[in-house]
DNA sequence: ACCCCACCCTGAACACTGTTTACTTTGTGA
DNA sequence: TCACAAAGTAAACAGTGTTCAGGGTGGGGT
């Protein structure tokens, strides 16, 4: 029933797109009419805010096993960026539905919550960790953690829509992407990042 | 005729986002047919890819004003990427049309070509410069300016979908940007970005 | 055994979308 | 004045998300 309508529209998500999949394919799909998938969901929408709840848990699984295996903090940013924009390319679906939503329409009171917030307070954690071993000379935890996320998610748009490809032609990405995280988080000297 | 088009086109897109503006609204707001207006565009895609263009000839003519005034390369890219996101956020549709689209349905022959191209030659002059001065170690010039590029982007992106300002909530914006765009340029020791 | 009710599901419809086609109007040059 | 080409239109096509009135079907209660 409901798993039976989750699946099958996780696998038209993924392999062809939330906007070229219609209600009438996910029926046609599993043999039910197109109305009949309104009594497990109010709307195509809440199809994909279920997966990604389900998005969220399973990234937030292989995160907290990175935090576990890596005591060194440097080593665990530097994996946690390679492991975020190899979510990205793997599970580009989930990865649209979690990271590039608008956050106005997600339903903050939802099943997202959870698994979401504690997704973000581990990067968090580790970030103030390193500020606080002075890895980043005085610049503040928050602005940080904003920079390497900005810096990874960035990186994700310019791979997936492409502009690397274009750009770059003929390098590696995996290489390119780890010579990237590395630059990211290069140690250096760093005022307080106030108003300057 | 085509201008009356692409200004209401162009108005009715940055006010409620491509995909909530039909041809028959963008037909009805000049009192045309819908028809009509494919006598002027093939499809409702071409209307945007023209916008993109206008949106390249009128970043890169800012940006062409800046490397002019800016002589220290470090001041030229702290000014560079302030206004790319200033861009991003004042501009948001044709900043939308201009970066975050899908390369495969750009036709890289069309009159987005140009001014696309020079801004990037640009960035990437200024980059080389940058590393040239030894501001950024052993780095390699690619891999700096798709690291600076990608934290750009992604930080208009967490700001753009709403997740700066639920995550960081009382922060005022523009300082915060102020101080990730520093650390993003912060000098630093850094080794050759091979693989690693 | 009967009846009835609640649930599950369906076909058809509604109000949209981008785009195409056949037709009418309109302006201009000969 | 006539003719022809350009400009504009209404209507239709194929598709979308969503809703709604009605069939069946199964499981109690009497």
């Amino acid at each position: 029933m409901r798993r039976l309508i989750l699946d099958a529209a996780r696998q038209l998500f993924v392999r062809e797109g939330f906007d070229n999949v219609s209600m009438r394919r996910i029926a046609g799909a599993i043999d039910y009419s197109p109305a009949a998938i309104y009594r497990y969901f109010s709307n195509k929408r809440e199809i994909l805010s279920t997966l990604r709840a389900e998005g969220f848990d399973r990234y937030v699984a292989g995160q907290r096993a990175r935090v576990r295996e890596h005591s060194d903090v440097l080593a665990r940013m530097r994996v946690e960026g390679v492991a975020y924009l190899r979510f990205a390319m793997e599970e580009p679906e989930y990865y649209q539905l979690m990271f590039c939503t608008d956050c106005s329409e997600v339903d903050l009171e939802g099943d997202l919550a959870a698994s979401s917030l504690e997704s973000h307070d581990l990067f968090q954690e580790t970030v103030e960790q390193a500020v606080a071993a002075g890895l980043f000379g005085e610049a503040d935890a928050d602005v940080v953690a904003f920079a390497l996320w900005s810096g990874v998610h960035g990186l994700a748009q310019l791979i997936r829509s492409g502009r690397v490809a274009v750009l770059a032609g003929d390098v590696d990405v995996e290489t390119l992407v780890a010579g990237i995280v590395d630059f990211m988080l290069r140690p250096g000297r760093c005022g307080g990042g106030e108003a300057k």
